[in-house]
DNA sequence: TTGACAAGTGGAGATGACCTCCATATTTTC
DNA sequence: GAAAATATGGAGGTCATCTCCACTTGTCAA
């Protein structure tokens, strides 16, 4: 599955390049006024180049998605590796709500087009989804979370979230679906 | 907003066609298949009827989800004149993780559909978060519930329950997700 | 270096979905 | 029952999407 074919190298700097291109049009929120065409001309490359690397906006999309994953991943791990687990996966789910509130065009965007293609999300998320598990499992190891609860019902809440960026009092209400998440989490069966 | 004129009757009976017809074909997951046009041809009316009624698939997708709302506005209503209001709003959330596994296919084509236009979504579903509202309200009050949560926070994850409806397990995290936000807010000591 | 082959590029143009438009048909009104 | 108002349907224009291939660029062995 990860068995990429080593690039040629101008290859490899086209797609990193629309890699970056595109986290920035998504960040400002205008990907959806654009042409798919005129994205291509706009990172500076032809349309075929872009077809070749990204056959569908939902590709792209989902290549954006995999460094957003990464780095979080990263924050999961180092969290994990300093905190005692139930406050690591509390500052985690934390830090994300002000993650996503920090690129709202971006989280609105990936959210959208990855609507239809929700597989395409899963796949993607896989390693956010293990990460979450981990910081579950270190807590409940701990004694200090239940265990009768899967860590699959938090990402369920973090898609929840991260789907409604439109909602007015979003991060007020964000926040509390943190809240009521972790002191569910704490409750005792 | 609602200032509608009156349809004259066979334009009121073609708009009630296409939404039965749409509300089977979401719910067969058959929608994206289906170029626009032909949906009007397999409703049996010409493009221009289709169009003029719902100038797009989301327009559609909104009239639809209006009758979803309605339905379950009056079971939320039922509940809650018959039930303690702990019990009301448990039943409630309960039952909507049933109704979106019995429809699995509408809820997923409503939620892709609404994606993008999440403000619509919201738009149309004012009247089921009132619904919440008043649930988590006559909570609070009974002394049942929390008063520092807000109740858009279990909107927000009901949204991701019905957003996430791919994953492998979604009905065990799906209730999962009903128990974390019920004990959540249950008053914390 | 250089030649030769593999890999990648870009953009013109075919394709086909979406939506408009209006001559015709149906309801409603008086 | 005739005129006015309202609604219909589907032919055809428009425009974003995606394919295709003649050409350029990178790689590698000698």
């Amino acid at each position: 599955m990860t068995a990429d074919k080593p690039l040629r190298a101008d290859a490899q700097r086209n797609r990193d390049l629309l890699i970056a291109k595109a986290r920035e049009v998504f960040d400002a929120g205008d990907f959806f006024d654009l042409r798919f065409d005129d994205f291509a001309r706009l990172a500076g490359v032809g349309t075929g180049t872009l077809y070749r690397h990204f056959p569908t906006r939902e590709a792209l999309a989902e290549a954006v998605y995999h460094g957003e994953v990464a780095a979080l991943c990263d924050r999961a791990r180092l969290l994990q590796a300093t905190l005692p687990a139930a406050e690591a996966l509390a500052a985690f789910l934390r830090g994300m709500v002000d993650h996503i509130d920090a690129h709202e065009g971006l989280a609105r965007t990936l959210a959208t087009l990855m609507a239809d293609r929700a597989g395409a999300l899963a796949e993607g998320s896989r390693a956010l989804e293990q990460a979450v598990t981990d910081l579950v499992a270190a807590a409940v190891r701990d004694g200090a979370v239940r265990d009768d609860v899967d860590a699959g019902a938090v990402m369920m809440a973090l898609h929840g979230i991260s789907a409604a960026h439109d909602r007015p009092c979003w991060r007020a209400e964000a926040d509390d679906v943190i809240t009521l998440v972790l002191d569910g989490l704490r409750r005792p069966l």
